[in-house]
DNA sequence: CTAAAATTCAAACGAACGTATGAATTATTG
DNA sequence: CAATAATTCATACGTTCGTTTGAATTTTAG
């Protein structure tokens, strides 16, 4: 049983390190805080992945690859359905962020918690955590993004490439949640909203992120 | 000239603990990269501000005191000239974010670094930035918020809250600016959009923003 | 069952961290 | 000018950090 065992460590420690770095930051957290919780030994995070940065990248590598292949799935599909005609920018934008929230309710895939350290770590300045994202998604944006230029050819590339990339940080914002100005906790409003904050959040978000995305073009 | 020299030290180690915690976040900055970049003693942070924590609040306040003040003074001038009636929502988008923007041009206000800072800062974990970035933002918020809430008398309060937040979040991730995505900068676009992308991010910026908040509402 | 491989473990390493101290220096004040 | 206060400085303290080591233990394989 010495492989379940070790599998045991390896996904222990990887639970651990996502739940701890979502709380504290990469840096905010140290190996003996998540060997401690996970109650194993001290130097089996290196003996399992090396170094701390070698796990910070397999705690996002087991989440981003399937969230990358379903994204990619996701577009296959509706390209193949389509056949020429382009696709409508409300899908590829359901494509692309629906499966993104799709993960919060799917505990096995990491919940929020992932959810919200993929948010926070987007704007982390530590290089070796930009360079692996940047690698990890950059395939998929690809995809998307042409498919939103074929799907809106009078509008400027540039446009909708800014037009992305301020969908991804509201997004992004919003799912790291981070209460930091208790914009959502302290509005007094009805207590039915406090309830249903993340159930609704999607339809909200998607609102808001198609409503920017078809808004009238600025003049300059 | 002691108290010259005092200043100058203070001012010397805000502008590099500025830059520095910009470009490496603040646990992945140490004291000694800070004093040893701004020529100064390491005992002299400790002297001037306290502790670490301090020092970034102390970066953080110098700059928001000018940006809470700008930001209720447009408000106000608003509000007097409309009289009883409601403030367009584009007003009120324009003052809070707009007055944001201009810092960037603004290199005695910190420039584009600071507005960096402020963008990765909010969805920072550590506990006491965002205690003290609360703080500093309530009462701001709070006033802009109820503006909009007058602007738009028939949409829920609750939407209109999600929307400043994605606002919010869609701003901070444009301004951090991280290209980790490489989205802005791999798109193969004509070359005169690499030049003016600062100058023209408001304009586009403040497009995605309206169009967002004025976004059909959804459907539960 | 036994040898080899994989994993766990306690302990220690040097380095870097934030902070504190007290003397030395510089500036202010009367 | 003398005293007093403010600031700078070199140095050190205790702690925590990520990583390494080699022996102990467990698991796998012939």
């Amino acid at each position: 049983m010495a492989e379940t065992r070790s599998v045991d460590t390896r996904e222990r420690i990887l639970d651990t390190a996502e739940r701890l770095f979502t709380a504290n930051g990469f840096d905010g957290t140290s190996m003996r805080q998540i060997t401690g919780a996970a109650e194993v030994n001290l130097a089996s995070v290196n003996y399992h992945f090396g170094s701390k940065e070698a796990l910070m990248r397999e705690v996002f590598r087991r989440r981003l690859a399937w969230l990358n292949t379903e994204r990619l799935r996701v577009l296959d599909e509706m390209e193949s359905k389509a056949g020429d005609k382009p696709l409508k920018p409300s899908q590829i934008v359901e494509g692309f962020f629906g499966t993104l929230l799709s993960m919060a309710q799917d505990e096995s895939r990491g919940g929020v918690t992932f959810l919200r350290l993929l948010g926070r770590t987007l704007t982390d300045p530590a290089d070796f955590i930009r360079t692996f994202l940047a690698d990890e998604y950059q395939e998929v944006v690809e995809r998307y993004k042409s498919a939103l230029f074929k799907a809106l050819p009078d509008v400027p590339r540039a446009e909708i490439a800014w037009r992305f990339h301020f969908m991804l940080g509201a997004t992004s914002y919003a799912i790291a949640g981070t209460d930091a100005l208790r914009l959502v906790t302290d509005w007094g409003v009805e207590d039915e909203d406090a309830i249903d904050r993340l159930d609704r959040l999607p339809q909200r978000l998607m609102s808001f992120l198609l409503g920017g995305l078809r808004a009238p073009l600025p003049k300059f």
